[in-house]
RNA sequence: GGCGGGGUAGCCAAGUGGUAAGGCACGGCUCUGCAAAAGCUGUAUACGUCGGUUCGAUUCCGACCCUCGCCUCCA
């Protein structure tokens, strides 16, 4: 499986620490829980899904850490405001995050820690740092990392640290520094932290933004990792620093595999609360959509290395596209006989789906090609209906596209339409079905106005009515 | 200023040194009590501009234009 690597900026086949070759540490940056994700986190998350079901796709056990950021600026302002403790404020959108993961139908990773629960740590890894003189104490009593000990700074961006020095904002407020590129690696604390603080040996403060990813991926995966995924935006600074932190304190390479997911626009914007085009999960959710329709929307709008548009256009898109899908499921499994699952050599029976699957390897191992596989698996949708209005399709064809599906949607994680019916709607369906009966049929039209006004509609097919969301 | 992504039909989006997947939209047809839905099918001067290399470039090279992002808050 090859996938683009930022540190080389190149498509680079997957070659796992693991000597057996089977297991692939995944490290993801995870979200700051002081609010409700919006949908460009998401479309993060969503690519990162489709990775980590890619590798599973081709037989590697991923061993998968995300960490929840539960203290910095912004965690200690909201729990100000809202007058709670900080851990119960982050707990509140950190359970909103999995609730949203869960409506996109994202796995949740083997691991979640919380920051703030992994401190000691942290701590150690700051300990570790000054010991080998990357960093130093300043006088204000915060640690900082010494950009100067580290010569590879700004492998991953490939920015040298002339240029970027001099041309770089530079805040004032920084003067205990002796690089200006140095970076926090533990707070000291002040009093807009209130009673956010720990015990350390430079005093009570709080660990840096930088070190927690660092030191939680060494604790749970070890000092060397196969990917490290995040949001784009998170290359400059986070990931460099995070790489200098790291390879400082073990002497290792810390990343195999970088893997940097790009930003979504909306309307051709960059999602700003000034526009009014930041939207969360549950904005799209009131609109109307359901998670899988977002999440089929995420998916296939663009390669996870490209900007993804966001319209409301493309959710309508993406809705046809997937009542298509549905609309051939329901067919398929109309003709499909239970059978256990075919081996590949019987798959060859049904050509057409044998090589949809090769495709489908081939475009997944192609730097996560979903575009391309979705694509081949929508003609493969119009071969089959072609053969089922032709009546050529055979049992145990119509079995092989199911399983065919199976393996896709593995990846795809769209699921099923999940659709309630509601016992008013299902009143009114059973009278129209009398009705339609009895001939009646301006009153079976009324009823389907009826029920078209409640949001729903109503079509008839050759084995009764059948119901759709409005 | 430094670095990096993009510019493919009405919209979205794959891809390739030999004349370009797929989705949405649109037209036609089938089906239907009527619809709707669905299916089939069709249309389109689609590869930012100008040069260069080549038998041949959308694909390689150069220049330019436009656009987006990053340059220590940020998925």
């Amino acid at each position: 499986m090859q996938l683009f690597n930022t540190l080389t900026r190149a498509v680079e086949p997957i070659i796992p620490l693991d000597p057996a070759g089977k297991r692939v540490s995944l490290y993801v940056c995870g979200p700051t829980i002081y609010n409700y994700g919006h949908i460009g986190n998401f479309r993060t998350y969503v690519a990162v899904d489709l990775l980590r079901r890619s590798l599973r796709h081709f037989g590697y056990n991923v061993d998968h850490v995300m960490q929840f950021t539960d203290v910095d600026d912004k965690t200690i302002r909201g729990a100000r405001e809202k007058n709670l403790p900080l851990k119960e404020f982050t707990a509140i959108y950190r359970q909103a995050f999995l609730e949203d993961a869960k409506t996109l139908n994202i796995e949740i990773p083997e691991r979640t820690p919380n920051a703030t629960d992994h401190i000691p740590a942290m701590i150690a890894l700051i300990q570790k740092l000054l010991d080998k003189k990357s960093a130093y104490v300043s006088d204000d009593g915060s640690v900082y990392f010494r950009i100067a000990s580290f010569p590879d700074y700004g492998c991953l961006c490939h920015l040298d640290l002339e240029g970027l020095i001099s041309g770089a904002r530079v805040s004032q407020d920084e003067y205990e520094k002796e690089g200006v590129g140095d970076f926090v690696l533990w707070k000291k604390w002040v009093a807009a932290d209130g009673e956010v603080g720990w015990d350390s040996p430079w005093g009570k403060g709080r660990p840096g933004w930088h070190i927690e990813c660092s030191a939680l991926s060494m604790e749970h995966l070890g000092p060397q990792i196969d990917i490290h995924g995040g949001g784009t935006d998170l290359r400059f600074p986070h990931h460099e620093n995070e790489i200098a932190q790291s390879e400082a304190a073990t002497g290792l390479p810390f990343v195999g595999h970088w893997f940097h997911v790009e930003h979504l626009l909306v309307d051709g914007q960059k999602m700003s609360k000034s526009l009014g085009n930041m939207y969360t999960v549950r904005d799209v959710l009131d609109r109307g959509y359901t998670g899988r329709e977002l999440r089929y929307a995420l998916l296939s709008g663009a390669n996870y290395a490209k900007n993804l548009n966001f319209t409301w256009q493309g959710m309508e898109d993406a809705k046809t596209a997937l009542q298509r899908i549905d609309e051939w499921r329901k067919r398929v499994r109309a003709v499909a006989p239970a059978l256990p699952p075919p081996d590949s050599e019987q798959m060859e029976a049904s050509p057409g789906v044998a090589t949809f699957l090769r495709e489908l390897d081939l475009a997944l191992a192609n730097d996560l090609n979903i575009n391309d596989a979705l694509g081949r698996f929508f003609s493969l949708i119009r071969e089959t209906h072609k053969a089922l209005d032709a009546g050529t399709l055979t049992p145990l064809q119509a079995h092989h596209l199911k399983v065919a599906w199976n393996k896709f949607d593995a990846i795809l994680g769209l699921g099923d339409a999940v659709v309630a019916v509601p016992a008013e709607i299902q009143a009114l369906l059973d009278q129209r079905a009398e009705a339609r009966k009895a001939k009646n049929f301006s009153l079976s039209d009324e009823l389907r106005k009826k029920i078209e006004v409640l949001g729903w509609k109503v079509k008839d097919t050759a084995k009764g009515q059948e119901l759709l969301p409005g």
